[in-house]
DNA sequence: AGCACTCTATACTGATTTGTATAGTTGTCA
DNA sequence: TGACAACTATACAAATCAGTATAGAGTGCT
């Protein structure tokens, strides 16, 4: 792995996050990451490029540690939906969070012919689908039907989070999930 | 009322939505809008103050709209809170829709100490007291708990639907209002 | 007619943006 | 020692940004 590459995508998430992707120019970025333009320019054709590199690294983050947290746990497939908004407040609690990537660069890219926009699109599509395949290994009916309920208690309390943190937000939405979780397994 | 200051609040609100608000200049307003700079800031003194009154007459609107249909309604306290989504539906499924406004402005500026962010930050408070008071009516005993988990539907839905309109985010996000709702009445 | 007011037209400042060109430095491996 | 590669430093181009200065056009009131 490339130390330096790293480094800037670090550094781009982080300061995308805190200060928005619009907001935050390549100079700030190659500053706090203590290089330069040049090498910048040298592993990402262009900003956009960046911006989709650090969507495509923070999704796939989320992603791996998720999977990591439900296939450590070798309980039943209905546990595994159970604890699924239990490992989303532990992710959303930590202190390093700030935000989920793809929520925000949809945001600020609304346009839905915009690559990053689509991209954005695409991963809130693949966890909605991850959610879905809880749910049909929980042998849960209409396993589409709550996983994109799920995925909007999932959304809106990032959402709620982002714009206050420490708002509650995600006990909230475990709390929900609970009830909609067990109501759909009682109608499978 | 100023039919010219009214026209730059209204392209303003169009193009923030559809293009993002840092990546529309105020050049780009001027011209769609008809007018010039020179007038624009006759009328607001920066940006940030165009900015900000853009968020307070989107939030108004649709406030005032909201409040109209609830209180045209005229049935129960129990009726009208079941109804919150369906009107909710209405609004956003409208071929006008194109976001809320406070939900895209708090992700484009995340700084909690940002006059904007804490304008969004307000606006979404203030509709969840809104929901509490609802539920309040109807004697819903936690109702600050089930205004909570329906204003994380609620932004939920609306972030889903402007990462991909017509998701049917809308929908899936009042069946499971009327589940929590229904639960929260006979909890109390 | 003359005044006041709103709005237009246009050009400008100064800062910031993405992206590039050019030259020099540093460390590694043979 | 010498070559190669990664990286730095700096200056630059061209576009765009927010905001201002200046001069004039149009309209209505008295």
């Amino acid at each position: 792995m490339n130390t330096l590459k790293q480094k800037i995508l670090q550094v781009s998430t982080d300061l995308f996050q805190t200060r928005g992707i619009n907001s935050t120019g390549v100079d700030t970025i190659v500053a706090v990451a203590g290089t330069t333009k040049m090498t910048l320019y040298k592993y990402f054709e262009t900003k956009e490029e960046l911006i989709l590199a650090v969507l495509q690294q923070s999704h796939q983050d989320f992603q791996n540690w998720m999977n990591d947290k439900l296939g450590g746990l070798g309980g039943s497939p209905n546990e595994r939906i159970q604890k699924l908004f239990e490992f989303i407040e532990e992710w959303v609690t930590s202190p390093s969070f700030t935000g989920i990537a793809f929520i925000k660069a949809s945001a600020e890219f609304p346009n839905e012919e915009n690559r990053i926009h689509q991209l954005s699109s695409q991963q809130s599509r693949e966890f909605r689908q991850f959610i879905t395949k809880l749910a049909q290994d929980a042998n849960i009916k209409d396993a589409e039907g709550l996983a994109l309920q799920l995925s909007i208690l999932f959304e809106g309390a990032v959402q709620a989070e982002q714009i206050k943190r420490g708002s509650g937000a995600i006990k909230s939405a475990k709390k929900a999930a609970k009830t909609l979780i067990d109501i759909a397994i009682k109608q499978s």
